[in-house]
DNA sequence: GGCCGGTGATACCCGCCGGGTATCGTGGCG
DNA sequence: CGCCACGATACCCGGCGGGTATCACCGGCC
């Protein structure tokens, strides 16, 4: 199976659409269809169902448009990652969600760049659930994620620290005088919804919250008046005037986790992370 | 990057030789040699230094070596479950060390059979080392591994069972008569050397030791007196005469775990790990 | 009911690329 | 010094990837 039989499959499984997963791949129709029917002989089995108006995906097109996603991030990895090794710069690249892990994220910058033979390090800032892919396509070396938010799982992980929640709000609002409030007292709050998060495809789901991509959409939003948010306890540290964080008493804990993919602990990650585990 | 070149660099990385990998691949060196400058100029790197004598890698071509398996794993992954999944009969595949687990199992598979749900399970035995592969490439859907002996890096685990570790010794030695015994105690014994175990590329270090395969053949040899082996406790309810364990006080634990690989959480497997995890 | 539009499949053509054979260039070694 | 081992080069062929034009099918609409 050769990887541009498996990008044709993607797109045609993503799309549901021959013209458009065509258009999307820079290739006219014909050859795609000729393409995808050249797989299914190869393979004996049949991966879309394809009446005259729509297309749908069999069982087996499920399980080869999600291991074909994979394959084909493993492939990129290999390739990203053989074009970094060559250029001469070895340089990590680190990625977090933006806005979390202020606190920790400049110390263990400074920790690491003290270390000998510590390489320069460039940080990448993205939206929640968008890191996992990053490593796995080789567009990052190492990620800072937040269990249970983020899912590890392919990845290995060292624990970083581990703290309680808080509800962020208003300063003056009049849950701010409690000491410590409980999830149920703040997951309704009249005027001041919990956010939505998107979804793994970046789309988000119906309800009455903001939608936000970062944290730091969000403390806007909620220095406004306009949402209430649940956080780890550290961007306590960083809260500009107007926002006024409570312990939650009830809720989760997260812990920070420094992941990285399997088998690629090069010498200067493995400096990282043990510095990471250090601090 | 298209799966063909990499199989090819693969093979000419591996063997460091045009002629003898071309061979492997069933083509002619030309163009395999062609193959490999190609990939070279569209990647922009050089991955292999060849003088007239030799064939070596660079560091570029290192990282493309694992890099490149993993991806070709993931290929081969997408290909066989894609195949299986077609194949109407839904069975799983697990896969764990010839001879371990030789207790766990059974009630495992009973209890799992007993499920509403349960699909065949195909068991397959392998030596040690070869698991993870077997998860990585698609050849088999879960596995029982062994802490710390067997790296679970890239897989998701649960942790089904830890215990100690015994020292088996031929029936009458004279060390048989103690309570327990320490490491240091058995590292050494005359005339009782610990077996050798195969290393990731199924070749064996030098050292006084027996070359073995599994825990089967490794019982024999103590059995015949011609090994001294250290194993988990739960040996000892299949021990056949002959054969006789002594606690081991400061042997590192074992844990027996149950992994697979990650997104590939079907609806059977499921059932598989819940089974495990409350057996 | 007949026409239209959208959709995937088919027909046909071209150029490149993968593969083969024959041969070269070069450096190590007897 | 000459042979040989080995990778590179030259040249040819067939198939495959890609394009355009067109067909076949069917839903919807007037």
């Amino acid at each position: 199976m050769e990887t541009r039989e498996l990008r044709y499959f993607v797109a045609v499984a993503e799309e549901l659409h021959f013209g458009r997963a065509a258009e999307r791949l820079g290739i006219a129709q014909p050859p795609l269809s000729r393409a995808i029917q050249r797989l299914e002989r190869r393979l004996g089995v049949t991966l879309l169902e394809r009446t005259n108006r729509s297309v749908a995906l069999t069982g087996a097109g499920r399980v080869l448009l999600r291991e074909g996603r994979a394959a084909l991030d493993a492939v990129s990895a290999a390739d990203r990652r053989t074009r970094r090794a060559a250029c001469a710069e070895p340089g990590l690249v680190l990625v977090t969600k933006a806005g979390a892990s202020a606190e920790l994220l400049p110390k263990l910058l400074d920790a690491y760049a003290a270390e000998p033979g510590a390489v320069p390090v460039e940080v990448l800032l993205c939206g929640p659930g968008e890191q996992e892919r990053l490593l796995r396509d080789g567009r990052a070396d190492v990620a800072l994620l937040h269990r249970p938010f983020d899912s590890t799982s392919g990845l290995d992980t060292e624990d970083l620290r581990t703290e309680g929640q808080v509800v962020v709000l208003p300063a003056g609002h009049p849950l701010t005088t409690e000491p410590h409030l409980r999830v149920a007292d703040v997951s309704a709050l009249p005027g001041l919804p919990l956010p939505r998060w998107p979804e793994p495809d970046g789309t988000y789901l119906d309800g009455p919250g903001a939608e936000v991509r970062d944290h730091v959409q969000l403390l806007q939003l909620v220095a406004l008046g306009r949402a209430a948010a649940v956080l780890p306890e550290s961007v306590r540290t960083h809260l500009h005037e107007g926002l006024t964080a409570v312990p939650l008493l009830d809720a989760p804990t997260v812990t920070t986790v420094i992941a990285w993919p399997p088998h690629s602990r090069s010498r200067p990650l493995a400096t990282l992370i043990r510095t990471a585990t250090a601090l």
